[in-house]
DNA sequence: CGGGACGTTGACGGTCGTCAAAATTAGTGG
DNA sequence: CCACTAATTTTGACGACCGTCAACGTCCCG
């Protein structure tokens, strides 16, 4: 078996400068905690009880949300790097689901001995609160894109998501292989699979990538990223009122 | 004018258990910057630098999410009690911009003073992580309704849960008057405001509702809940792998 | 009182969901 | 390792839902 790890160590993740050596040290060996996950296993479930939040140290989960009528949401793919279970804190139950989709590795961090060792390094403690914060603004995003995108629209953000995030772990950026189903993608995405694949296959059939199964190949990032910019239109400028127009840098 | 304010005040907010009332009144004599808003005027806007987040007094905000081309996806509706800005912790800039719907008054809260007292409160410390981790639930909750639900399903859900957070605050749960327009909640709801219109409609024509421009009336709270519940049926389990089988409680 | 913003309704078409079937792959047990 | 079954992916046909465009009525504010 063949797991590639992510280059983040828990001093990477949550110290990002200030701290001398022996902080750094110390707080590895408080909190080295490993734990593997096979494919199909879930790491939390909903209604756990909250203990740990984890990063991912290699793998990849995908996170549902699971309504009480047995519908599931996926709400995002998880990768090396990232940290999961966020979502315990409010209640101190998880509120929804942590799959494995590949034999996976987690570091297990239990979170009151990190909010306890935050209340002596500062930087710590403003790590914690921006991971929160980045994932509030990255729900953001998501809602702009089940708000407002076509299916096209919304495909083409998923592989630009996906390609960027893979090169950022080491991986190639225009060919991948998809650890997820169509159901799964077509779920974060708002949509039905049978609509993902007919986009999927329309986008092959115009050259933009190649799809073979789980085999992607992205050949035209530009048409895949125009796809995305061409949905707004200047009439969809009327929601602002007069002084508020202002656009986002970025 | 007549505002009427929150019950909340930061004490209540921030500390719900475990301080000596000296403590309480410390916070309460450092942390009381108020700042009124007037409709139409904005809060804080996107790109602007982070220093405070808000809790709202009394009055009733929209947050929007501005992309690039100046289309604006709104996020929410921010009432008394709730908390906004936390978007702008990950960054240090906001990434959305805050409208007061009506005349409105928050709390200021310089944030790092807050982060640098909570070092010495653990209580505190817990609430905003709680807090944080409460916005992400909330988000998870909402790509569900725009990743499955129907217009009429969607605009229930709106409804409800309006209806439930003004009776939180008391108000009448049965009877209110909108201060956003439809385009506005449209927008939140991820549909055209000539849907969500036609769906008012047809609910008031069944009966359920009664809508006068932004005067709303609910008759059958059974019946938008039915509305609701009904959209998942049994077929659609089949995204669940046999191990993960369990339903969220509540 | 007049103009602009807002809300409502109708007609029409496009997008996407539903249902069905077939092809291919993955998983399982002998 | 092979055979068999379940799961996944793809494609087609059809219709429902909802977005678009347009017109009109109403409300609000100067």
């Amino acid at each position: 078996m063949n797991i590639q790890y992510a280059s983040s160590s828990l001093s990477e993740l949550f110290l990002q400068a200030g701290l001398s050596e022996s902080e750094i040290k110390h707080i590895n060996t408080v909190f080295h905690v490993t734990r593997k996950i096979k494919r199909g296993d879930y790491l939390f479930n909903s209604g756990d009880k909250f203990k740990d939040i984890f990063t991912i140290r290699a793998g990849l989960f995908k996170t549902s949300f699971l309504s009480s009528n047995g519908y599931e949401q996926v709400t995002g793919f998880g990768m090396g790097g990232e940290i999961l279970g966020l979502d315990g804190i409010a209640t101190s139950h998880h509120s929804c689901i942590a799959i494995a989709l590949e034999d996976s590795e987690v570091y297990a961090i239990d979170f009151n001995t990190l909010l306890d060792l935050s209340l002596q390094i500062k930087n710590l403690q403003r790590n914690i609160t921006r991971r929160l914060s980045s994932e509030i603004v990255r729900h953001h995003k998501e809602l702009m894109v089940l708000g407002s995108m076509l299916a096209d629209e919304r495909v083409a953000v998923f592989l630009l998501d996906l390609s960027t995030r893979l090169h950022a772990r080491g991986y190639s950026k225009s060919e991948f292989i998809l650890k997820m189903n169509r159901e799964e993608i077509a779920s974060l995405l708002g949509m039905k699979h049978e609509t993902l694949t007919r986009t999927l296959s329309k986008f092959t059939s115009e050259g933009i990538i190649d799809v073979q199964l789980r085999t992607v190949k992205i050949f035209n990032f530009n048409k895949l990223r125009s796809i995305v910019k061409e949905h707004v239109k200047p009439e969809n400028l009327n929601l602002m009122r007069e002084r508020t127009m202002v656009v986002m840098q970025n």
